[in-house]
DNA sequence: CCTATAGCCTGACGGC
DNA sequence: TGCCGTCAGGCTATAG
């Protein structure tokens, strides 16, 4: 699930718990992600060093060794970071496994392939490099900014929401939530959108996404109105009780409501 | 230049 | 129960 409010609350896993420990070493699953972990390099910097602080950018997560570089993760689809007592059994899909001095564990786990373990000397000029747009809670995202974001973008709105290089974070499900929120179809160009209507989706995309973080992303959790424990087929608007529209856009799964959301007029 | 579309991986689920 | 097709929250290489 990992988009930008399920890697926030990964970093929420580390931050209270996992910084100040000596690494004692570094595991490895055995098989590799499509981009291949730096198992030498990672066996080298890790061990006999202790994180000293995180940081989130999209659906990046970065935690400082010190003066030695960061350590990123990305999670794909199916990602996770767990932290773990001493006799905990190993989770399955573990990639990389940290054993801390006090015999707790740090892992990361993923099913799947599609992820990145990586080190970085500077997370600024990694993100720089790989030309990611601004993360849409941590700097200051208004109509404004989000404006000049879209500015250049000819596909659908959802296209551009989850365009990384527009803004960094959204993905396909809190693209749907956001633009429930915001009571815009996906399909809407989004050059058509007034500055109003850009207002009004900067702040349905920060109300969203910090609900998801305050719920710690728990279905269970998450507030009243939004339609996740609906995506499904005959899954009903969470708001008016309309069956929700499940159609393809840029090739992925989209769910929105007719009635909070209707079909731009052309 | 831009956008849209396959394809990467693995597991879960529904239909037969 | 078992097999098979389909689909899944990300991203990237390629086609148009």
């Amino acid at each position: 699930m990992p988009e930008l409010p399920d890697v926030e609350v990964y970093r929420r896993r580390i931050d209270p718990d996992a910084l100040h420990r000596e690494i004692a070493s570094a595991a490895f699953g055995g098989t590799d992600l499509r981009q291949p972990i730096p198992e030498k390099l990672l066996r080298e910097r890790l061990p006999g060093h202790s994180f000293t602080g995180t940081h989130r950018h999209g659906k990046f997560l970065f935690a400082r060794l010190g003066d030695d570089g960061w350590l990123l993760l990305h999670f794909g689809m199916t990602g996770e970071i767990l932290l773990l007592e001493h006799d905990d059994p190993e989770p399955k899909h573990t990639r990389l496994e940290l054993r801390f001095e006090d015999a707790g564990r740090l892992a990361y786990t993923n099913m799947r392939k599609l992820g990145r373990v990586d080190l970085v000397d500077d997370p600024e000029r990694f993100l720089e490099e790989e030309e990611l747009g601004p993360d849409p809670i941590g700097d200051a995202m208004d109509g404004g900014r989000l404006r000049t974001r879209f500015a250049g973008a000819r596909g659908t709105l959802k296209a551009a929401l989850t365009d990384q290089q527009r803004i960094a974070g959204i993905g396909n499900i809190y693209a749907d939530e956001i633009l429930l929120e915001a009571g815009m179809n996906p399909r809407l160009p989004a050059q058509e959108l007034s500055q109003s209507a850009v207002d009004r989706l900067a702040e349905a995309m920060r109300e969203v996404l910090d609900a998801a973080i305050d719920a710690d992303v728990d279905p269970d959790r998450m507030p009243e109105g939004f339609m996740i424990a609906e995506r499904r087929d005959g899954g009903r608007c969470p708001r008016c009780g309309s069956e929700l529209v499940k159609t393809k856009i840029s090739g992925r799964s989209t769910y929105y409501c007719p009635h909070h959301q209707p079909e731009p007029v052309s």
